[in-house]
DNA sequence: GGTACTCACCTTAGCTGC
DNA sequence: GACCGCAGCTAAGGTGAG
């Protein structure tokens, strides 16, 4: 099969895809703030004791520090690096202005994160010429306007336009920074040449666990996947991912570009500091996450019928329990209804690292509950964490969830929160949005009422009606 | 040796209803 | 009533990307 024959969503049409990606994105922000600090070695994130880096300057790259990296071997590798904090809002900030400026070449943008999307130009073609021509276009307007650089792939698919746009990129190495070329182009006929020399790691889907699979098998190159024939791929990789990866190594990609994608899950979790062992302390971390994650789905117009529990314990094992219920939630306290049983199973004695709530499952959320309808089939009365005080509490915190947001949006995250939260002094707001980066090292634990009141009565866990 | 956070998607297993 | 096959859902864990 010739790889052009499946390259498009329309048949026959050859689609002109670009990848454009910026180029240290979170650095070049901070750049433009700190101008003192350019030409250094600047890692963002990573400031905390269990921290990871961000994102690393082209020049702290030179000495090995890489994005995911653990905060202490970056330091290690780069102690004389500026770490910088990082600053979420202002990079959601930055990264609108940039979504602005590639609406304004095409309205099909897919954003895939904040520092890089899709744009599909097979339509504007008249208006801005070939692909390259858009892509350089696209480059001199955002360094023009934001004084940022970006790189840009051009290809007939998605997945090729991704892969171009890396080659365009800088590279660092410990002799130096070599500029990259800014815009690179797969042109149509030409993929498989681009394509099949990469090593297979570089396939969109090839992590860790599907390359030891797949060295087993004697693949090292994209060229050898594609040689392997597309039985032998899914028997060592299972049927889907085996699938889609035996098409990608032909160069064979048709998904589309999406520009309103639903969001499919919200949620939130936080590493702590120090390990936590008290179950009162878990439970009041787990009212702060729930009221964080059911503020995100109201604002997104969206209940969640599926809340997910996850814990990683101190010796990194992670676990998960989840429990679907019938009415699509939107309030902390109903959502804490759910996820306060599952933690009441768990035991913490090992030491919890981190807690994370999610929601998925997302639908409509119903304005006015009809109780009737949720209640489970000969549901007796309502225990806590039954689906009938779920409902219940869902029911009772509707209107009151809806004033928390609005003194939200008019005082500040930090000026209203749960009440358990706050009686054991951790009225924090959970920190929202992607890239927390670990927690800070100035973050502590919220203090514990017991230790502060010695021969005081323990309080007792918090609840969600509380 | 040290591993954040968010989200999407997959696999496997178990359960239920038909 | 027991069993089978199938579909659909749920739970739990894993993988991967950015």
């Amino acid at each position: 099969m010739a790889a052009g024959e499946l390259t498009s969503g329309r048949a026959g049409a050859v689609r002109t895809i670009l990848h454009v990606d910026m180029d240290a994105f979170y650095v070049s922000v901070e750049l433009r703030r700190r101008p003192d600090l350019h030409g250094q070695p600047v890692v963002v994130g990573g400031t905390g004791p269990r921290g990871v880096v961000a994102a690393a300057s082209y020049e702290a790259r030179r000495f090995g520090v890489f994005s995911a990296m653990p905060s202490s071997v970056a330091r290690r590798r780069c102690p004389h690096a500026v770490f910088l904090p990082g600053d979420h809002e202002l990079y959601s900030a930055v990264s609108a202005d940039v979504h602005e400026i590639f609406q304004s070449f095409t309205p099909l943008v897919e954003g895939l994160a904040l520092d890089e999307a899709f744009l599909d130009m097979s339509g504007a073609r008249r208006l801005f010429g070939s692909g390259t021509a858009a892509a350089h276009a696209i480059r001199d307007e955002v360094e023009q306007r934001l004084q940022l650089t970006c790189s840009v792939g051009v290809a007939t698919n998605k997945f090729l336009a991704k892969l171009a746009s890396k080659a365009a990129k800088p590279v660092a190495s410990p002799a130096g920074v070599r500029p990259g070329p800014g815009v690179v182009e797969v042109p149509p006929g030409g993929e498989l040449a681009f394509l099949h020399p990469l090593p297979v790691r570089a396939l969109w889907g090839v992590g860790p666990a599907s390359l030891e699979r797949l060295q087993r098998l004697g693949v090292e190159t994209v060229g050898d996947l594609a040689a392997l024939g597309e039985a032998a791929v899914v028997r060592a990789l299972g049927a889907a991912n085996g699938l889609h990866l035996s098409r990608l190594a032909n160069a064979l990609d048709d998904r589309p570009v999406e520009p309103d994608r639903a969001m499919k899950s919200i949620g939130h979790e936080e590493t702590y500091p120090q390990d936590l062992h008290d179950r009162a302390d878990l439970q009041t971390q787990i009212v702060r996450l729930c009221d964080a994650v059911s503020a995100r789905l109201r604002h997104h117009g969206v209940g969640a019928r599926t809340i997910t529990l996850k814990v990683r314990f101190a010796g990194f094992q992670t676990i998960t329990r989840s429990r679907t219920v019938n009415a699509a939630l939107t309030t902390g306290p109903a959502i804490a209804a759910v996820v306060l049983p599952m933690l009441d199973a768990i035991d913490p004695s090992p030491g919890v690292r981190l807690l994370g709530v999610s929601g998925s499952n997302l639908g409509e959320p119903v304005e006015q509950l009809s109780l009737d309808g949720l209640m489970d089939e000969g549901a007796a009365p309502a225990a806590a964490g039954t689906s009938v005080a779920v409902a219940d509490l869902e029911h009772s915190w509707h209107d009151a969830s809806a004033a928390v947001d609005d003194i939200r949006a008019r005082f500040g995250a930090a000026a209203i929160g749960p009440a358990a939260a706050v009686s054991r002094g951790a009225l924090r707001p959970v920190r929202t949005g992607a890239h927390a980066w670990g927690p800070d090292s100035h973050d502590t634990l919220p203090p514990r009422a017991a230790d502060d009141d010695r021969g005081a009565a323990r309080p007792r866990p918090p609840r969600p009606d509380e």
